[in-house]
DNA sequence: ATGTTTCCACCTAGGTGAAAACTT
DNA sequence: AAGTTTTCACCTAGGTGGAAACAT
């Protein structure tokens, strides 16, 4: 359909700290999830090539299971175990980035973080946190949907509120997925190996950094 | 045209904080400018009724100087006297409130500030700042723009850059002045009464509390 | 003299992992 | 036993007015 950019223009999406992502994913990424929502850390973190600098795009997330496995972390062999299945969860929450709708210009002219998306255990969370259930395997995925030009006022980006995007028309929509953002899912880390990574990567993490000692 | 809602609708807006307003109007308010950019306290605090539901808007705010006149703040009489012109300053900016575009129902279920806005008197700034001249009085006014349907994609709220408005079609541009917003704007408190006003409601200023005791 | 800038102690607001309490 | 929730000390991030330094 004419206004809408399509998926022949050679449009890419890069993950900026693809590093630090893959660290992770060497020893295992864990992933806390919490009654109140908690953000994920790393957060996925991207930049965009071959927009069109004057169409609006909205840029969307979800988090899919990888399998119906139920997973239980074995101390001794420092590994995931699959331990039973369970029954079909609910249809995944899409998470709308916060500057969305913006033009091909905004979302391209610096780095896009998904950082003030949470992850919550709470099935009755009414915040738009996205939804997941502990102790799973999980891969992001992150969505492109074209939407045309914005008509009538020349107003630079767009961000919605947290929201659904529905029936959206699948030609217009790049998926994209970094499997180095894989993760499980733990209300309280298994592998200390995350945890240090944690404490080390994450400025609002701060365990105890100089010895074995508590604070108390 | 159609799809665009038009004054004729019975759309009104509230100013929900208007009593903190106009107390700190009665003594003569006065609003910090700095170069790094400081926020307005009270914040503009805003209750909509009678949009569209369904209908986009687009919600600014500009600061327009009442006269050409420079004040200065007469101590032994509490007053401000008009004291010289100045040559008149560059158009003023727009500042587009971040949730914009938003459809009338997002407006209209809660109140919306324009707590994020910033003050500057660095003429150079290129942060979206509203830019000032220090001992000058100000008149901010509110301009809700109706901008149709937002097509193809039901995302429930936009929020733009901060970015301008210009060439409006201003059969689509509401505008309201709430007169107890007037201020003076300084780069140090000068009336004591004012100071105090922001310490006791402000909870970001703490100034000295208990006695006239300095900190140190 | 008068107005501005810089720095800072003091706040609010909220993101962490650890530990203890709780649940099943 | 295994997993979850709650609480909390410790952080980051950033919004205040005061005081001193600076500028004109």
């Amino acid at each position: 359909p004419p206004n809408i950019a399509h998926k022949s223009d050679q449009i890419s999406i890069d993950l900026v700290n693809k590093e630090l992502w893959r660290k992770f994913h060497e020893i295992g990424t864990e992933m806390i999830i919490t009654k109140a929502g908690r953000r994920m850390f790393p957060s996925i973190k991207l930049n965009f090539k071959g927009l069109d600098p004057t169409s609006m795009y909205i840029l969307a997330i979800d988090i899919l299971p990888v399998d119906n496995n139920r997973y239980r972390y074995v101390y001794h062999s420092s590994q995931w175990m699959a331990a039973g299945t369970t029954e079909a969860s609910t249809p995944p929450r899409t998470y709308v980035h916060p500057d969305s709708p913006a033009s091909g210009d905004v979302w391209m002219k610096q780095p896009i973080t998904f950082d003030k998306l949470k992850l919550t255990n709470n099935e009755q969370n009414n915040k738009g946190h996205l939804i997941l259930h502990s102790m799973h395997k999980y891969q992001p995925r992150i969505h492109l949907i074209s939407c045309g030009k914005f008509p009538k006022y020349d107003v630079i980006s767009y961000v919605p509120a947290v929201g659904r995007i529905d029936d959206v028309i699948r030609d217009d929509v790049m998926t994209f997925v970094f499997p180095e953002c894989a993760f499980t899912t733990v209300t309280a880390y298994q592998n200390q190996q995350i945890t240090q990574l944690k404490i080390d990567r994450n400025p609002f993490a701060k365990g105890f950094r100089d010895s074995n000692k508590s604070w108390k």
